[in-house]
DNA sequence: ACGTCAACGGCACATATCGTGCCGTTAGTG
DNA sequence: CACTAACGGCACGATATGTGCCGTTGACGT
């Protein structure tokens, strides 16, 4: 055969692949279709390929996560506290909107409600992120008198992620500007310093 | 036979019958028990039984949280506004924290990951409820003049249903007094009149 | 250039679940 | 007492999981 075929075994190459693989079948046919068989058939790989680097399906999907999301992460934090958690939510809410993460993420989310220590890897590796790094947005604007200084900030991030993440999976509501208004309008009315 | 062993076939009463045993295996074995197959194995019962009644297991689970979820919410609105919503709350959590409501809800929400139609079945059954029952209550409070009168309840009340489930469902924080009291805290800081 | 060996693809297997089909039995109705 | 629908039990095909085996391939050291 012509070396156009693609060759067999190539490490850790093959790991990007196959995550590369878990990721368009995300796109194209979403949560349902995201199983070992499904990536092992597409991949033109036998499983073992698979269970040798992934114990369970939720550590390859998590692995996906990890490729696809790390951008997504970080605020600019350069504008006013309003604006930059505006852009944040928006953008995370487009993410989480959209194949390949959303269908990914939410096979994670699903199969975490019957694994606990699952539900504690998606925390300790992305939502423990995620509001961390919202706090410490806030954190600045409070020190920038942006905002009240009694406020109990690592306690209103929790409430601000898990508006948005109860919006995005158990109501049909989408998450739009209406919406990330709203919550930040409801955040910045009762911890915003008045006139900013 | 004597008439002691169980007689067979018995229309809308093995409906009731079916139900108890999906809490009952709800309660033993959790959520990795709510299968159609163990169900009907330890009702003693084909898989048609079953099938006749509801089209999906999804259906099941969502009558069966009805029949055990009833009681839990509606709110008793006596007491002061604080004191209404940290009970309310609380009475939640525990029951979102523990058999026979908490291992059949997680499985319903994990199956709605990969159906539309079913999460937003989830939302119009449970969540809108919540949701409606809980405006009523501190649309009262407003009205009697414990909440600033120009507060967005509707969003308010999004907000705080959404951070009880997402600490639930995606945190290995448990729903305890604390967590509820700060979430009360806050909304009485950015809401309540001074003084209430 | 050649050997070695782990990684690999392909296949098969045991197990479990889903949803459906069939059949003989039983309970409620007229 | 006969009729009929609901029923329990069983089997099936399809699909997924996780593991085992086998022959092949490619990277690496010598």
């Amino acid at each position: 055969m012509s070396p156009s075929s693609t060759p067999r075994r190539r490490g850790s190459e093959r790991t990007l692949e196959l995550l590369d693989v878990t990721l368009s079948l995300a796109e194209e046919v979403g949560y349902r279709g995201l199983t070992v068989e499904a990536i092992a058939r597409r991949a033109g790989v036998g499983k073992h390929t698979i269970y040798r680097r992934w114990p369970t399906i939720a550590d390859l999907l998590l692995d996906a996560l990890s490729h696809v999301w790390s951008s997504e992460l970080d605020y600019r934090s350069q504008g006013a506290i309003r604006a930059d958690l505006r852009e944040q939510f928006l953008r995370s809410s487009y993410a989480l909107s959209h194949a390949p993460l959303g269908p990914i993420y939410r096979a994670v989310i699903a199969a975490a409600q019957s694994d606990e220590s699952l539900r504690a890897a998606i925390h300790s590796r992305f939502l423990k992120t995620v509001e961390e790094s919202t706090l410490e947005r806030i954190n600045l604007a409070q020190q920038q008198g942006q905002l009240k200084s009694d406020a109990d900030l690592a306690a209103v991030v929790e409430v601000l992620v898990g508006s948005l993440y109860y919006r995005w999976l158990l109501t049909d509501r989408a998450i739009d500007e209406g919406a990330v208004d709203g919550l930040i309008g409801m955040f910045m009315d009762a911890y915003g310093e008045s006139g900013v």
